[in-house]
RNA sequence: GGGGCGGUAGCUCAAUUGGUUAGAGCCCCGGCCUGUCACGCCGGAGGUUGCGGGUUCGAGUCCCGUCCGCCUCGCCA
């Protein structure tokens, strides 16, 4: 249908006749004599235009009828412009054409994607999706994140992965998120769920003798979504057999390594690691960004000699702990209006307060200044302090004090200018611990999932573990892994439990009793007792690795048809109502009325 | 489920303490324009102020409820 795209004509095309095919981008008429339009397809624009010579008053006719977005298709020849336009690649030429046909008109836009300023509100965008994506901006996200796609099968088939398919309709499995369920016409009363991840297939591919499996995957999580997070999203997934940590994380290290070159052209260093406990102790998160400051210093040893009762307090508490964060020149940042926001914030944590100070000319001033004279000296030590810096403090237990702080860090550094722009931090987590009790169930939660193995050095501990005994199971710890960039979890996985013993007893930590763990997995126990390799993988979330590629923070925009907040497709208006009958069919009956 | 912000023309926004016929730009429609490039100029059309209720002589504005969108806490092995 057509030669040529818009965006590759050059001066080298001078006299050639062309075949364009787009949307008008733009429409310059200038009476019956001369009319410009620039036409638009993916790969870029060209200026075309209409001139009277001779009998062709019916083109310009024509032409005087389009308007932006129209959808044409159109013949001529390129030849130079009188006056070129620097701004776009293909401004030194110009197409004067000779026929015209309209291949489809356009109604009167919700907007116009041409102008990329101005865009309507997200809603709009969503509803008209269609238009939405004609935008450049969105065309180089989906491109972007096909060559990631392409990027990520050519680097894995060189390391001999192979790609394979897992099932869309899975059973159910306890623990972790909110399944999707879809029921089952065939088996009454029965119900397959979307998968989370394809978690156990995995593994089962490795018991399998597949060695190295990949896929990029669709995963669903029935979750309230956020704006990194959707119901339904994209897993670069894999999982070797025979290797331990350090192996998996070299291939994954490789693999980001390749992606931001290819993409960015940034040669990204050798990861940091960093343990689960000191990413804890100096940032207040499990996914540190690491491109500032603002570390959370412990002053625990410090406290009670200020005598200040609401430190002292929270010493008093189990596992009571003070702390402290250094803002270099945060005195004259910190007016009284910014710091009283502070506390409100600190509270939705579970935090008292979070006490400020400013530090000038060797003084402290403001907030709890007048308890700090005992300790001054040593805190300006401890935490390095310069002159005009300010420090915000918390005490509570170590938990509160970690989230509180660790969120405080983070939102001190966003809207105060720590955070240093063109920065690529990357670095690897591990050692987590296994569990994590919850006081309100009385049980234990793993922290990664189920299947996570411990560390070599913790399998003993494991297999002895008392279940009664919170404080050991807790203390144990896996070989989990996390890749972090920019303070972001891109990827996570662990090296697996690959002995049915040991599986075992993790369901038993977990509170599965032998019975419901051999209802609910005994495929999983099964596999694992016939002649399991070790293994170990990694997922990485392909969404969230595009958002950084292209620099957004929503990840409704890596994705081209997403959903809004409420689970809905604005564009499609799914979900819908379906025909009773439907509903019959699936031995479904709903208690709830939608309104539509 | 909780908290916050928002919803006025197709789009982006305005409208004084509650006060005349709810305005502007873009888009759209009509006309003019032979070198523009976000072309320009003239004219025109376009509104149940998300929806429902209330207070008031009078509501875009105040109150209550509700729906939708966004941000967030919980949640997300």
């Amino acid at each position: 249908m057509r030669t040529h795209t818009c965006n590759e004509l050059n001066e080298s095309h001078i006299g050639q006749t062309v075949t364009l095919c787009g949307w008008v981008n733009a429409y310059r008429g200038h009476g019956t004599g001369l009319v410009f339009v620039d036409v638009r397809d993916r790969s870029g624009l060209t200026q075309a235009v209409f001139e009277t010579e001779g009998d062709n008053a019916e083109l310009i006719e024509q032409a005087s009828k389009l308007r932006n977005e129209d959808c044409i298709k159109l013949v001529g020849t390129v030849r130079e412009r009188a006056s070129k336009n620097d701004k776009i690649p293909t401004g030194s030429i110009e197409v004067l054409v000779t026929s015209m046909e309209r291949l489809s008109k356009t109604k009167k836009l919700p907007f116009i994607p041409s102008t990329e300023k101005d865009l309507p509100n997200e809603e709009v965008r969503l509803r008209y999706r269609y238009i939405d994506l004609r935008r450049p901006t969105m065309q180089n996200i989906l491109r972007t994140r096909h060559r990631v796609a392409k990027l990520t099968r050519d680097y894995f088939d060189e390391h001999d992965f192979i790609e394979v398919e897992t099932p869309v309709l899975c059973r159910s499995t306890p623990e972790g998120a909110r399944d999707f369920l879809v029921p089952s016409r065939n088996q009454a009363g029965m119900w397959y769920a979307l998968p989370q991840s394809p978690q156990l297939f995995k593994q089962i591919l490795m018991v399998g003798g597949c060695d190295r499996y990949l896929q990029i995957v669709k995963c669903f999580r029935d979750e309230d979504p956020r704006a990194d997070r959707q119901a339904e999203f994209t897993q670069i997934d894999l999982e070797m057999s025979f290797v331990d940590r350090d192996e998996v994380l070299d291939i994954m290290e490789g693999f980001a390594k390749k992606v931001w070159k290819e993409m960015l052209g940034v040669d990204l260093p050798d990861f940091p690691r960093m343990t689960y406990r000191e990413a804890m102790d100096r940032y207040g998160i499990d996914r540190p960004d690491t491109r500032f400051d603002l570390e959370l210093v412990d002053i625990s040893d410090l406290a009670p000699k200020t005598g200040f009762g609401v430190f002292t307090d929270a010493l008093a508490k189990p596992k009571g702990i003070v702390k402290a964060i250094r803002v270099p020149g945060g005195a004259e940042k910190f007016s009284r209006k910014v710091t009283d926001k502070f506390n409100p914030f600190a509270q939705q944590f579970g935090a008292g307060g979070v006490p400020t100070v400013k530090y000038t000319g060797g003084e402290f001033s403001t907030g709890i200044a007048k308890f700090l004279g005992d300790i001054k000296d040593e805190l300006v030590e401890r935490l390095g302090l310069e002159d005009g810096d300010a420090v915000v403090f918390g005490a509570d237990t170590y938990s509160i004090v970690t989230k509180a702080l660790g969120e405080l860090r983070l939102k001190i550094a966003r809207e105060h200018g720590y955070i240093p722009e063109d920065k690529w931090n990357f670095l690897w987590v591990y050692d987590f611990p296994m569990f994590e009790y919850d006081e309100e169930t009385e049980r234990y939660y793993a922290l990664h999932h189920p299947f996570t193995a411990p560390t070599k050095e913790e399998a003993q501990r494991l297999m002895d573990a008392d279940i009664k005994d919170v404080d050991t199971v807790e203390s144990i710890l896996s070989d989990g892994y996390d890749m972090i960039c920019n303070g972001s979890e891109i990827g996570g996985g662990s090296i697996r439990i690959h002995d049915q013993g040991v599986q075992s007893k993790v369901f038993e930590l977990l509170g599965l009793s032998p019975e419901e763990a051999k209802l609910k997995f005994s495929f999983l126990l099964d596999a694992l007792s016939y002649g399991a390799p070790p293994h170990g993988g990694i997922a990485f979330g392909l969404d969230r690795l595009v958002m950084h590629l292209v620099g957004t923070e929503n990840i409704r925009d890596v994705i081209a048809f997403p959903k809004s907040l409420t689970g809905v497709d604005l564009m499609s208006e799914a979900p819908n109502v379906v025909d009773a009958e439907q509903l019959k069919e699936l031995h479904v009956e709903s208690t709830a009325e939608a309104s539509v």
